[in-house]
DNA sequence: AATATTGTTCGTAATTTTGCGAATAGTTTT
DNA sequence: AAAACTATTCGCAAAATTACGAACAATATT
């Protein structure tokens, strides 16, 4: 009965795929990562959602550290973190490729 | 304004990055990759939640298609989708390869 | 100074998530 | 048949998520 406590690495991981768990999110930050659609405006004429939720949509992603945005007057420019991409590919790749596929399973 | 619909693609992405989306169900996945503490039982004692919240964070991986759980009595033998899981570790490889991290950003 | 543009915040509502203990269901053992 | 064991489901409550339009702030243009 050792009730461990989570680690920061789980939290983290967690905290990432929490944000990547909506798929108007998914959307956004493929537009990000094709650095097409980076204001606001653009994003919101493509995406099927009114201008304010998609507002949360960012914010969500920016407190999960994984966007973030610069004021350009008129509009903001948003970009992808590079530092905490990459921390979220380490730990996405470390989960999924922890498993042997061709083990057997019951 | 012309609002995309979003693509069965995004929606399995979101779908499996929200399983993903608690430090709890990392932790159960990463017992299952490892194949130890295959079992409710042992997972409970591993991990600080009441029993019932392990069935239900359980449920949602199953739901997800993660995980799937066979009964041999008087145990339920939990163990990953190797087929979703695979499709998991595509679909995130592609989001996160997306991103050219050497790239100038604003 | 008035107007237009851009994006966020506010107010509200419906739904989902998370958590626990108690009760339940299904097996096996006594 | 009764008792023991394992794991889920039920009932409940608190908190978070998702969504929209209206109102608001900040800046740029007329």
């Amino acid at each position: 009965m050792t009730k461990e406590k989570l680690t920061t690495e789980q939290e983290q991981l967690a905290r990432f795929a929490k944000a990547l768990g909506h798929p108007i999110r998914v959307a956004i930050l493929q537009m990000l990562a094709k650095q097409t659609c980076c204001y606001h405006g653009d994003m919101s004429e493509v995406l099927p959602i009114a201008k304010s939720t998609l507002s949360q949509h960012l914010n969500e992603l920016k407190e999960a550290g994984l966007i973030h945005g610069t004021f350009t007057p008129p509009t903001i420019y948003y970009c992808i973190n590079n530092e905490k991409w990459a921390l979220a590919k380490q730990l996405f790749d470390n989960l999924l490729a922890e498993v042997d596929l061709s083990r057997e399973c019951y």
